[in-house]
DNA sequence: GCTGAATCAGTGTT
DNA sequence: CAACACTGATTCAG
């Protein structure tokens, strides 16, 4: 058993003056502070008379819409001070939202939920309150402090559509008041004071909306999402009402490799307490104090009460930026106290991954084996089905059935026009002599996207438009400008493979930022009129641009940047040049193996650039929302438009849809 | 209720 | 690139 804490552990009973890092508060807890090792058995002993709070035991409610699923998922706990029972939204949440930095005034909509309260609502140092714009996107003040799996996407989608248009802004220089060096920062802060959020509500054990495996991209994303609410701090804990008295526990932890914590186990993590002047440079560390989050991972180790677990990680792609996994729900088995490097003392503490819990951290550890080469795949068929055609391999891998190949077809990257296709209409790219650079109104090519260059200097596209114009092959700017993000290739390890029920799918093996472009719809260009009759040969691979396409709303909305910079038309209805039908049947590329779903991970965009003097359509496929590694990638079929005119007949093209969403319409086609 | 301290960020620079 | 400096936001303690 105690071989198991590691070499660097120091047995309880060891030379540390426990006195000395222990005395700093007067503690509550009728329990020794750190079980002795071979007094941490399960059957861990309370004094007679105490009886454990652990109200998971019996749960009277199932949780909301399907959100982690399984059995797994304990009943969570009403905050204290938060009136139990009370069915309706009216006044539940009082004493959660006092300190309310949203919606003080609803502009002259009634605001129920704060009816009770004194009316003394001083501006706070004379600026006028913030517009309350949840309604306007969607999100009640019941939403706020519980969400569901469709508000913590559209939170997090406001979220990064505003952080991209705020990076837009700030590279093109066009801000009005000062510059934003923090864009992730501005925009939370934004939602924030805008009511534009969701759960609140703290509470132990899963976060209706956010599901196991969920990959964000900043910490204000945990925040927002209602994950892990402080911004900086890797221990979250809430004050519950225990047996006796009120008691803080911890509810979620941030381990993300700035302490010594041992995360290498996918289900084990060995987390370290926080302070002692760990980021101080002096070499000298203090020892660390039991208070806090210390505290917190304390009594949550005495309570076993469920701690969520969020493992951030360096991106392998992209150095500079961290990715923060949610995996899901632990236990802290055991705690103990260590020296550290530094001579100071600090906490340890041991937490098991709860069994049965869909897989995420663990799949990231499986694709560096995999693509480390040190560990086999089943299923594996072949490294590289593209045969070089990618920078980046694409594998080919069926863990299903003995299909060993899809049907046959020659992978290529881009379009092909046939003979007679013939625009008639000469167009010239830029002449910009270097890259083109943002708010540079001297290029053609960011004069024809109304000024605005279409993507964030990371490569990831700002919003919506009807017509992306890059830079192409005319232009005169140098290759490595920043706008030919379709023309670059694949940047991911993509991954055809064989799913259950819907034949082959596409996956990655990287995860993908949202806004991150994924590949282009390559194939054959073809002619409208043959359109009928290739689809009655079967040709199953036809993308076309005249079908009726849902709408959505993916940019960020233009209210909430009233005063901070220019915006304008948010309309996300595309134009296209001249419709573009494709098929990928004999020639194409990874994305013809992309399925339908109705709740898709993925988006189509049309994008145009100079080629011969002549501008050609194309069309490219963007991530929706930031997708976790091994998550197959979907797009929105749409609907043929003969359907809609036919009418009755419109079943007969039509497909049983399988993508198993909650908002699936149940064909396409 | 207000203020400031604490904190497993994120960028940019050297 | 690793170390460092710098500017931060949220929440909580006092």
């Amino acid at each position: 058993m105690e071989e198991g804490l590691g070499q660097n552990s120091v047995p309880p009973q060891g030379p540390i003056d426990k006195s000395r890092i222990l005395d700093v508060k007067p503690l509550r807890s009728l329990i020794p502070i750190f079980s002795m090792a071979s007094q941490a058995s399960p059957s861990a002993q309370y004094p007679s008379g105490f009886s454990p709070f652990f109200p998971f035991g019996a749960p009277q409610q199932t949780p909301t819409g399907g959100t982690t699923g399984g059995a797994a998922t304990p009943t969570p706990i009403r905050a204290y001070r938060s009136p139990l029972g009370a069915g309706d939204t009216g006044s539940t949440m009082e004493g959660f939202t006092d300190q309310d930095t949203y919606g003080k005034k609803k502009r002259g909509s009634p605001q129920p939920r704060r009816a009770a309260k004194s009316s003394v609502d001083k501006p706070k140092k004379s600026q006028e309150p913030p517009v309350d714009l949840g309604d306007l996107v969607g999100i009640s003040p019941a939403q706020r402090d519980d969400g569901s799996r469709e508000v913590v996407n559209l939170v997090l989608m406001s979220f990064d559509a505003l952080r991209r248009r705020l990076c837009q802004l700030e590279e093109a220089k066009e801000l009005s008041s000062g510059s934003i060096k923090r864009a992730d920062l501005k925009a939370c802060n934004t939602l924030m004071t805008r009511g534009i959020r969701t759960n609140m509500r703290k509470r132990i054990g899963s976060v209706p909306g956010v599901e196991i495996g969920d990959i964000f991209f900043f910490r204000m994303e945990l925040c927002i999402a209602g994950l892990h609410a402080p911004s900086m701090g890797g221990i979250d804990a809430m004050h519950i009402r225990g047996e006796f008295e009120e008691e803080t526990l911890a509810v979620s932890i941030v381990s993300s490799g700035e302490y010594d914590d041992d995360a290498e186990d996918s289900d084990v993590i060995i987390y370290t307490g926080q302070g002692g002047n760990f980021f101080k440079k002096d070499k000298h560390t203090i020892d660390q104090k039991l208070h806090r989050g210390n505290l917190a991972l304390d009594r949550s180790s005495r309570q076993h009460n469920e701690v969520r677990v969020i493992r951030g990680m360096r991106d392998g792609a992209n150095p500079n930026s961290k990715i923060y996994v949610y995996d899901g729900l632990y236990k802290i088995q055991d705690s103990w106290i260590e020296k550290a490097k530094g001579g100071g003392g600090v906490f340890k503490y041991k937490l098991i991954r709860t069994p049965g819990q869909p897989s995420a951290f663990s799949v990231w550890k499986s694709v560096q084996k995999w693509k480390s080469g040190s560990s086999e795949r089943t299923g594996f068929i072949l490294a590289d089905i593209s045969a070089g055609a990618e920078s980046i391999p694409v594998s080919l891998v069926n863990e299903v059935d003995n299909v060993k190949m899809p049907t046959q077809f020659n992978y290529f990257h881009s379009l092909r026009h046939p003979k007679s296709f013939s625009l008639m209409k000469p167009s010239h790219g830029c002449a910009c002599t270097k890259a083109c650079v943002p708010g540079d109104l001297n290029c053609s090519c960011i004069r024809r996207n109304e000024g605005d260059f279409p993507y964030t200097g990371s490569g990831i596209l700002v919003g919506r438009k009807q017509l992306v114009h890059e830079c192409g092959p005319t232009c005169q700017c140098f290759p490595n400008c920043k706008n030919r993000v379709s023309q670059t290739g694949l940047k991911h390890h993509m991954e055809v493979f064989k799913t259950k029920n819907r034949g082959w799918g596409l996956r990655s093996l990287d995860p993908i930022r949202a806004g991150t472009f994924i590949c282009e719809y390559a194939g054959e260009v073809v002619d409208r009129a043959k359109v009928s009759q290739l689809v009655r040969e079967g040709d199953e691979y036809i993308f076309d641009t005249t079908r009726i396409y849902g709408q959505f709303k993916w940019n960020y909305e233009p209210r909430l940047l009233e005063e901070i910079g220019p915006n304008e038309d948010s309309s996300e209805d595309y134009a296209m040049p001249y419709p573009l039908i494709i098929s990928a049947k004999n020639f194409g590329n990874v994305a013809r193996f992309m399925n339908h779903s109705c709740s898709p991970t993925v988006f189509w965009q049309p994008v145009v650039y100079e080629e011969n003097n002549q501008s050609y359509l194309h069309v490219a496929f963007f991530a929706l929302r930031h997708i976790p590694p091994m998550t197959e990638l979907t797009y929105d079929y749409g609907f043929a438009r003969s359907d809609h005119a036919e009418g009755s007949s419109a079943a007969k093209g039509r497909k049983k849809c399988l993508c198993g969403s909650s908002k699936c319409r149940g064909s396409f086609g």
